[in-house]
Formats: structure tokens, C-alpha cells, sequence
DNA sequence: CCATACTTGGAATGCCGTTCCATCCATGTC
DNA sequence: GACATGGATGGAACGGCATTCCAAGTATGG
């Protein structure tokens, strides 16, 4: 059923799941379903626990702990980027458990680098929320491109000739850059994103310890 | 109207937002609001703007650019944890108007910081994914405790409480950090990513060009 | 052979985004 | 001051969806 599932989500995107759909392909009626999973939303945890698993299973393993941060990281990518509607699922299920494994392998590998205990969490929680941004972030435009029936290239020309047609006297910095859009490497931008991360932890370990004395405001709004 | 779909927004969260709804509170017909609109994502877009548009408006100015940057995006983090529903609406229209604004700032000031000009746009990437995906997610917890009718400090003890009842073979990270969970400050932990980036890139700039001689794999998956 | 518990299939319900269209109203024209 | 015109309105109707409900089927153990 979980195989099912994630068969449809692969054909026609997170708006092609229906129980209705499930159900045709299961042979079956929609209510049956719901003897096995409580919800839509446990259905897709499912399929992207499925998934997961695997990613970090098959997870390429040598190297320092940066570089196995790196390569989980680049991994579960690849595997956002093939499956948009995966970013849109764990975006949209927090503390569950693919979520849950993700933050168990990262977390391991930041303690490996050295972070103190106290700042590991931080650490790590900054790490997910960077991966899993990225991957709600591109499941976005994965979807938006499907519903204009644009390949991924015009799709970001779009946007590029969007950002070129704004004032520049409003929006300089995104007029300059419109023009780098349409052929810069998704991959390759998440990966120095996870570099910065891990050179700013890096210039921690090495130098004071993390607990910043900038102020920070604590009041609630 | 917009003012109204914050309306309903603020208090229904984003299940709240519906035309039917909407045309009640503004004694009309649904039909009539698409005159005005041509989607509901395009009037989630409208009410986001209207937001963002104040919050960068109001964004307190002096300092360094870092400091700058730290400004905007603890501005923008205190909007998105007053308005769930900003988060997920922010997460699911990329490319548009809000984000472009948020983009925008970010950029000039990363400029600001010395950037060399082909690393802008990574960094600049970078410091925008991050900072949705904080945004996503505390949507999606925000929308999960409500669903369930708990307040913040409950669903985090819960989410703890399930955390400590995995199995420490398999989650020994995960579980030495559930007891810290439940009272840990999701803005400082915020501002610390944040700070982590710019360590990151200050490191770059101190030291060698950004583009990172790592081999990077650039096959099409 | 039957009784019980588990499982199934599909009809019914209620909500939502969206479309459609008959109607209204303000504005400018003669 | 009547009238045509086009922007705006309100509400009914449609199609699709998750979810619920229940009558019917099926296996298992006595």
C-alpha cells in the first residue's frame, strides 16, 4: 500500500494522491484504506518514511564527520529533488519519524565534530531546518513548473524575466542578480549553504564557545 | 479585503481562510471576491505582502551589515511565530512578492558584507532557504498543536515525551536531547543559525574564495 | 458447521475552491 | 434627465476531495 502510494505520488505529484486514486489502484474502496493509516496525512508519512529509510540506509558512509554530514545532506537532496512531494511532506509533518531519523543521523555526526553538549541541539535543529527548507523550497517549484507545464529551465527563465521586469530603484540586488538565475545549480547552492553551516560551526569549536553574549531579546511580542 | 483575510487568518489559522468564510465577514458573495483575486493562493500572497511589507518597513536600521541581517531575520521571525499561517504561505509561493522583498534585503546587505560578486547569490540562497524553513516549521508545529488544542509547552512535552520512548539503540542522539526539548527557546536557537551562517561567510571572506575546490557531482540524477 | 472478529467495498456526507450568470450601480453621453 | 455601458456583486451550482458509515464478505478457531 505504501509502495501504491508512493507509485501515484511519483506519477502525479502530492495533488495526485486521492484516496480515490489509492483506491482504484489498490482495487479496492476508500474506506478500506482507512482501516490501515488514521489519515491522508499518515499516509504520506508512511511513504516518506519509506523513502528516508532507505536514503540514509544507502547512505554513502567514509570520511570526517563534516563530510558525512555532506554527504547525508546531499543524499536526502537527490532524493527531494526526485520526489517534490517529498519536501512538502516532512515539511508539513514535523516530529515525525522520517523527520525523527534525519535529526538522529545529523545529530550523531554533530556530536563527532565536537559541538558541546549544551549547543548540539541548536546545531542540529539549524542543520534540519536548513535541509528541510531547502526541500520545501524546491517541492514549491517543482509543483508551481508542473501546474504551467514548464520544464524546470523556462520555469526559472520566468522568474528571471519576473525579477528583471521589477524597478530598479526598489530591487537592485534582485535585478542584478536575475540574469545568474535561470542556469545556476540547485545542488551545488545547497551544498555551500551546508558548507557555510558547517565552517561556522567548525569556527566555533575552534574559538570561544557558542553561547553568544550578543544580546538577544527575549521578550515576547 | 486583504485586511480581512488577515482577520480570519490571525484567528482561524490557515484552515480559517475560506471564501465562504471571507464573503461572510464582508457581506458579499464568494463569487464576487474573485473579481478581485484569481486564486486563494493569490489572496494568501496579497495578505503575506501586506505583512512583510510592514515588518521590513519597520526593521530597525543601524549597524553593520551582519547586524542588519540579524535585524531582518529576527523581525521576520517574530511575524511568522505570530502568524502561523505566514510560514506555510511564504513556503508555498515562491518567487513571489514577498519573497522577492525578503530576498531583496537580505542581498544588499550580504553585498554590504563583502561578498564576491559570482557568491552572492549561494549565500544570499542560502540565508532565504533557512530562514523559510524555520518559518515552515514552526508553522507546521503551530498548526499541529492547534489541531490537537494544545499550547505550545504541552505539544513540545509531548513531542519530548514520544522522542524519550524510542529505542536508544537505534536513536541515542535523539533521545540524550528530548529532555532538553521542552523549554528551549526556538529564537535564540534561530538567531544562533543565523549567526552560524555569518560566521560562515565572514571565514570566506577572511580566508579563500567561496567557490570550494570540493568536487562536487554534477550528474543529472 | 458455526460464531466471532477482522476486513472490505462502496455509498453517503459535508466542506471547499471555483465557475457561471442574472442583477445592480456608477459614470459619462446625448 | 433618460439611457447605454461596463465594472462589480451575490449567490446558486458544480466537481472534487477527505472522511464516515454500514452492510456484506472472509478467515479462523472451537
Amino acid at each position: 500500500m505504501v509502495d501504491a502510494s508512493i507509485a501515484i505520488l511519483d506519477e502525479g505529484g502530492e495533488k495526485g494522491l486521492t484516496f480515490q486514486a489509492l483506491a482504484k489502484r489498490l482495487k479496492t474502496g476508500a474506506g478500506a484504506i482507512y482501516w490501515h493509516v488514521e489519515n491522508k496525512s499518515d499516509l504520506l508519512v508512511a511513504a516518506s518514511d519509506a523513502i528516508v529509510i532507505n536514503v540514509i540506509a544507502a547512505c554513502s558512509a567514509g570520511g570526517s564527520p563534516a563530510d558525512k554530514i555532506r554527504a547525508l545532506a546531499l543524499d536526502l537532496f537527490d532524493a527531494l529533488d526526485d520526489r517534490p512531494w517529498l519536501g512538502s511532506a516532512l515539511a508539513q509533518a514535523p516530529g515525525s519519524m522520517p523527520t525523527i531519523r534525519i535529526l538522529e543521523h545529523l545529530g550523531r555526526e554533530v556530536r563527532a565534530m565536537g559541538v558541546p553538549h549544551e549547543d548540539e541541539w541548536t546545531v542540529v535543529a539549524a542543520l534540519l531546518n536548513y535541509v528541510l527548507g531547502v526541500g520545501g523550497q524546491n517541492a514549491a517549484h517543482a509543483e508551481m513548473a508542473r501546474m504551467q507545464h514548464l520544464e524546470r529551465e523556462a520555469f526559472l527563465g520566468e522568474i528571471a524575466l519576473r525579477l528583471s521586469a521589477l524597478d530598479p530603484k526598489d530591487f537592485p540586488f534582485v535585478q542584478s542578480i536575475a540574469p545568474k538565475m535561470p542556469d545556476h545549480d540547485d545542488r551545488a547552492d545547497f551544498l555551500t549553504g551546508i558548507d557555510l553551516f558547517l565552517d561556522g560551526i567548525a569556527r566555533r569549536i575552534a574559538g570561544s564557545p557558542m553561547a553568544s553574549d550578543r544580546t538577544t531579546r527575549t521578550e515576547e511580542p
